[in-house]
DNA sequence: GTCTATAATCAGATAGAC
DNA sequence: GTCTATCTGATTATAGAC
């Protein structure tokens, strides 16, 4: 083997990764805009501009393309947790992760998948990537969580799960699309809403 | 005209009549089950024991079978509004609709809808019915919002229409599915838990 | 690996007899 | 109005040449 092979074959590596990383995107972008069903794979292929051939060539079936697109805004949401300031206090960690996934939501980067269709759950379920991802993010959440109920910042009377869904809950939450529609807001005016009613609650302060 | 054929064409109408009914509550569970696009006109018209063709005689499209069954759990919104004591307090009055919405959904009652679908959207927005529904409701539940909101146990600061609309998100909150599919918990607990985050947040009480 | 062309299937909607 | 049988279009997935 030649160096020039071996620098060959890493070339032809990097173009399949960027070419996969250009169909992960727009999943990505296209399940976010109309969500699982409406996404069609010709649609994913035009868009990106190969054959649909092609695309099954990269993944074999619709559901391990949202696979890959909920593998990489897990891994977005893994590094956005991992440069959050360790020395923050555990309630503000929280909510400076709800406000991220409020904003990319707002951002039409949140892609959405209907949590009733069954093999799309069990393709997901099959992926070791998504399920380590989600395994970690809950960990580390959870985490979190513990630390603010003992602080006494968080409510503890709360079970922890119940906060953790609570706070996943924020990436696909309808109101932000309402109030979107709505144009009286700002998308940071509706973050901070949505951010307040959140840990707030709706009643008065006290 | 005889009085016999009067009562005949009485009878024929109650039958159409319940026959429709049958109908748009197999739709309404169907719905709440899988959702609009798992749910198939050809299943619909199996669990009502009917012909498909008969069935697109009473509706024209699926679109307006979903658009019936919101209309129908709408009008039970209504009636339950209506049964509401008007003496009650404001905001005990809002969150016994916000319960009553909770409950019916872990009741697995709830039509589910993708708010993203246009077609759907468009029959929707076309149907008097409904829209008459959800104006009345909107208006009942905004005056609940500003009443408690100038009797200062609901946060003033908060836009009225931010409120409605996080009141309205408790029909369709994944949490619930969450915690129930968690088995960790009672329907009414879950329904306690919710409750409680929505009107209180997840922040501990001063 | 990428393409064109096509298979295979499924679901919404309709024709036409009764 | 109800039925059986069918149409139509859309969509996932694949065959086979290059």
């Amino acid at each position: 083997m030649s160096t020039n092979s071996v620098v060959k074959v890493s070339f032809k590596e990097q173009m399949l990764q960027a070419r996969e990383d250009a169909i992960v995107r727009t999943v990505n972008r296209l399940l976010a805009e109309k969500g699982f069903e409406a996404m069609t794979v010709d649609e994913v292929a035009a868009d990106v501009g190969i054959a649909k051939a092609s695309l099954y060539k990269h993944f074999p079936s619709k559901e391990d393309l949202a696979a890959a697109a909920m593998v990489r805004v897990m891994r977005r949401a893994q590094d956005f947790l991992s440069a959050v300031p360790a020395d923050a206090a555990p309630l503000d960690k929280l909510k400076t992760v709800a406000r991220w996934t409020i904003e990319v939501q707002l951002a039409g980067e949140m892609p959405s998948l209907p949590s009733q269709n069954s093999t799309l759950r069990a393709t997901l379920i099959a992926n070791r990537d998504y399920m380590d991802g989600l395994m970690d993010l809950s960990d580390r959440l959870g985490g979190w969580i513990e630390a603010a109920q003992k602080e006494g910042t968080l409510n503890p009377r709360l079970p922890a799960i119940a906060v953790l869904y609570t706070l996943f809950a924020r990436a696909c939450d309808p109101v932000l699309g309402f109030l979107k529609a709505g144009g009286q807001h700002t998308d940071a005016q509706i973050a901070e809403l949505v951010l307040s009613t959140c840990f707030d609650g709706l009643n008065a302060r006290v």
